[in-house]
DNA sequence: GCGTGACATTTTTTT
DNA sequence: AATGTCACGC
């Protein structure tokens, strides 16, 4: 049995599938097979009998990732993998918090707070304690909480050394007590929460250790400093924690993920077992020799170099567009040519660093008519009309819930305005209750929806699930206001799915439910109820982007939004000094702990870029066969036109593996030259306009906005603005190393460059 | 209580 | 360009 399953393994996967049990790191390159390791030794390990499928713990990032993973386990193992243990951290912490929620402080119908549920409950308590939102702006205190949550800290570990993180830390305080008297916990908090509970609950933590003999981690480079201490405690004296990731992946620091945890872990638990997949399957050769000569640059790497048994391929054409249309056409040029030839769209990527983006690029998609598919934006449980519907259905549940309360209490409006929510809310405050308390013993309009909630909560108490909701929406008024809504077609459509969604879950739950129910927990645990169940799954799943699915369409996304896939073609779009590497990564990049010092400064600054190389080589490893990397002179950013010079990041490939698309009648290869491409063609017609097309316009010094210049001591610099003429004429000059200058012409040695 | 217009704001994102 | 927030007036 288990030969077969190693049979395709080359030798380095074949000895991290079938280590001992000891604890690993597994350093999985790129499109190295990590995910085939991962599933395999979980099959493995049961298969020989090692482990019973309740011993194995595994956890991954992403809803997307867990299910990959259970497809796959359950493809190779014909037994019931229901009770096994895998999930996202979110989604594990969850389910021990529903398990032990008496253990864990909370009520038994807690809900979740997603990001706006959390922005808006720190708002709310802001204004309640009359807290200037300008000095202490709601988004950094949300940042300022979850740092801290991540970091393990709660209020009281804080350290707060000025006046300012006093203020922050007594704000943590007040929001933590305001969730706890709310029955509401945040994302970070479920997982602080869950370590808490364990670390506390002696007997609990014993059974869990003694449970979980394997703990296997994906993307262990994006785990932050919580979720590292939360792995080691479940981790008992006899669990082997099998953790794979890709340090040169790790492009998750801004929000919280600590690099060091892959050194830590070596240090702490692999004691040297160290596996390193470097062949990779996915890539040609030049796009692989690009993409390590890139990562080579940056200072803090554990090592690894990916090689491919595959040819060198075809080389990395590289664009050198006028103006983002420019970029964009060229790049619609390419990709219909592709299709011609019968690249499916959907093998392709359109890449780019940030959303705001993909509108040129939607935009001459859309005139050539090229189908085509935006992933990332607005999720379905984080819609409006979604958020209104699940707030109703959290007040039912859960009346503490004071930010479900308000979202619904006058929508659809009711003729409950700020000045009557303001008497209810000091009602409230005085008596110390919620404000659906309050609301109860309130009369006029409150009485009115008070009467309304708990009608709606008499008519659904035995309702199926879908039913309940249909009701809910029904009773509520959403389903007539979006009715008369002359744009609300679309938010109707999306209350229906809703009810859909529903219906699903509670299919899919019924058959989960014997196991859900988990025979092993200790004593206290008790089953789930349905709505509370699915409102966790709403805010824990917020659901894939609907529709579109299916039908052959261009694939448009984030380099972010990219990791873990791969594509036959991949644009990396909209490389430029300022976007990509992006000017703002370069700061603020630790939050919680803002020091001054230069020195700490300095290294933000680095550790930021060295960020946006991992972000660049993310990217180029998504790549099989063909790479197109482009950059525009001119971009409309915010409604202005910006200028940029070449990201550095072009700079930074070798030469040898690029082919110039903007002078194809000149050599392209500094030496050697370019084997024939194999297989696509392109639009190998494609040249760009003559002349380029400028929208300053004359003057007498022969340089204009949007050029390229050298100078002296500043280097290598743009033209973003210019004013004067003749002897008076100046120009604003972005330079890649020394920022932006106005220079006289007269006095400054500048050159066209 | 509610609609309107001025005003700022704008990286990346999962849970 | 587009979207959300907020103060203001009806």
């Amino acid at each position: 049995m288990s030969a077969s399953l190693l049979e395709n393994l080359n030798p380095e996967q074949r000895a991290a599938v079938t280590l001992p049990h000891e604890s690993a790191l597994i350093l999985a390159g790129a499109g190295s097979g990590k995910t085939r390791v991962l599933t395999t030794r979980m099959v493995w390990l049961i298969q020989t009998g090692q482990v019973s499928p309740l011993g194995v713990l595994a956890v991954t990032f992403t809803n997307k990732a867990a299910k990959e993973m259970m497809t796959r386990v359950s493809a190779m193992l014909p037994i019931n993998t229901r009770g096994m243990w895998v999930g996202t951290f979110h989604g594990l912490a969850n389910r021990l918090l529903r398990t032990h929620y008496r253990e864990a402080g909370l009520p038994q119908s807690f809900q979740i707070l997603d990001s706006q549920d959390q922005l808006s409950a720190i708002k709310r308590l802001m204004k309640a304690m009359n807290v200037d939102t300008e000095k202490y702006e709601p988004k950094k205190v949300q940042r300022f909480i979850n740092g801290n949550k991540e970091a393990g800290l709660r209020a009281r570990d804080v350290e707060a050394f000025d006046d300012y993180s006093m203020r922050m830390t007594e704000l943590y305080e007040a929001y933590d007590a305001q969730c706890q008297r709310e029955g509401v916990a945040d994302f970070p908090e479920l997982l602080l929460r869950a370590y808490e509970l364990l670390y506390r609950n002696e007997p609990l933590r014993q059974h869990y250790q003694d449970r979980f003999r394997h703990i296997l981690i994906d993307e262990f480079q994006d785990t932050n400093t919580l979720q590292y201490r939360w792995l080691k405690l479940f981790a008992g004296p006899r669990t082997a924690l099998f953790a794979v990731g890709d340090d040169d992946q790790s492009i998750y620091a801004f929000r919280g993920a600590n690099t060091a945890n892959m050194a830590e872990f070596e240090r702490e638990f692999a004691h040297g077992n160290v596996i390193k997949l470097e062949q990779n399957y996915r890539s040609h050769g030049n796009i692989l020799t690009a993409a390590n000569t890139l990562i080579s640059q940056n200072a803090h790497r554990l090592g690894k170099n990916l090689w491919t048994a595959e040819g060198e391929g075809e080389p990395i054409r590289v664009f050198h567009a006028y103006s983002d249309q420019e970029e964009a056409s060229f790049v619609v040029d390419e990709v219909r040519a592709l299709n011609r030839e019968g690249m499916n769209l959907s093998d392709m990527a359109l890449l780019y660093r940030s959303n705001a983006q993909s509108r040129v690029l939607e935009h001459a998609l859309f005139s050539a008519s090229v189908p085509y598919r935006v992933y990332g934006g607005l999720r379905f449980f984080e819609r409006q009309e979604v958020k209104h519907a699940l707030a109703y259905l959290r007040l039912l549940t859960n009346p503490e819930d004071d930010g479900a309360f308000l979202r619904v209490v006058n929508f659809p409006t009711r003729g409950i305005g700020a000045r009557t929510l303001g008497q209810l809310a000091d009602g409230a405050a005085r008596a110390g209750t919620s404000l659906w308390q309050a609301a109860c013993t309130a009369g006029g309009k409150v009485a009115g929806f008070a009467k309304l909630i708990e009608d709606i909560k008499q008519v659904t108490a035995d309702l199926p699930l879908a039913e309940a909701i249909d009701h809910v929406i029904e009773a509520s008024g959403l389903a007539d206001y979006y009715r008369a809504d002359k744009e609300g077609a679309d938010r109707l459509e999306n209350l229906n799915e809703l009810i859909n969604a529903a219906a699903l879950f509670a299919e899919e739950s019924e058959a989960a439910t014997y196991d859900a129910v988990d025979a092993s927990a200790p004593a206290g645990a008790e089953s789930f109820r349905a709505l509370d169940t699915f409102l966790a799954h709403a805010a824990l799943e917020a659901g894939e982007h609907q529709a579109g699915a299916g039908h052959d369409a261009l694939q448009l996304m984030t380099v972010h939004a990219a990791k873990g896939l791969e594509f036959h073609a991949v644009f990396i779009t909209g490389l430029e000094e300022g976007l990509f590497p992006h000017e703002q990564s370069a700061y603020d990049s630790t939050r919680a702990s803002a020091r001054s010092g230069s020195e700490s400064f300095r290294a933000n600054e680095e550790s930021g870029l060295e960020e946006e190389r991992r972000l660049m080589y993310v990217a180029i490893t998504r790549a099989r066969r063909r790479l197109y990397l482009s950059h525009a002179q001119s971009r409309m950013l915010h409604g202005q036109t910006r200028y940029s010079l070449p990201s550095r990041f072009l700079d930074e490939l070798p030469e040898q593996v690029l082919l110039n698309l903007n002078r194809r009648n000149e050599p392209a290869y500094s030496s050697g030259s370019p084997k024939p491409a194999e297989g696509y063609k392109g639009a190998s017609g494609y040249s760009a306009p003559a002349a380029p097309r400028s929208p300053q316009t004359g003057n007498d010094t022969g340089y204009k906005v949007g050029q390229s210049v050298v100078h002296a001591k500043f280097g290598t610099g743009i033209i973003i603005d210019f004013e004067g003429r003749g002897a008076d004429a100046r120009v604003q000059v972005k330079f890649r190393n020394a920022g932006s200058k106005w220079l006289a012409l007269a006095y400054a040695k500048l050159a066209p460059a």
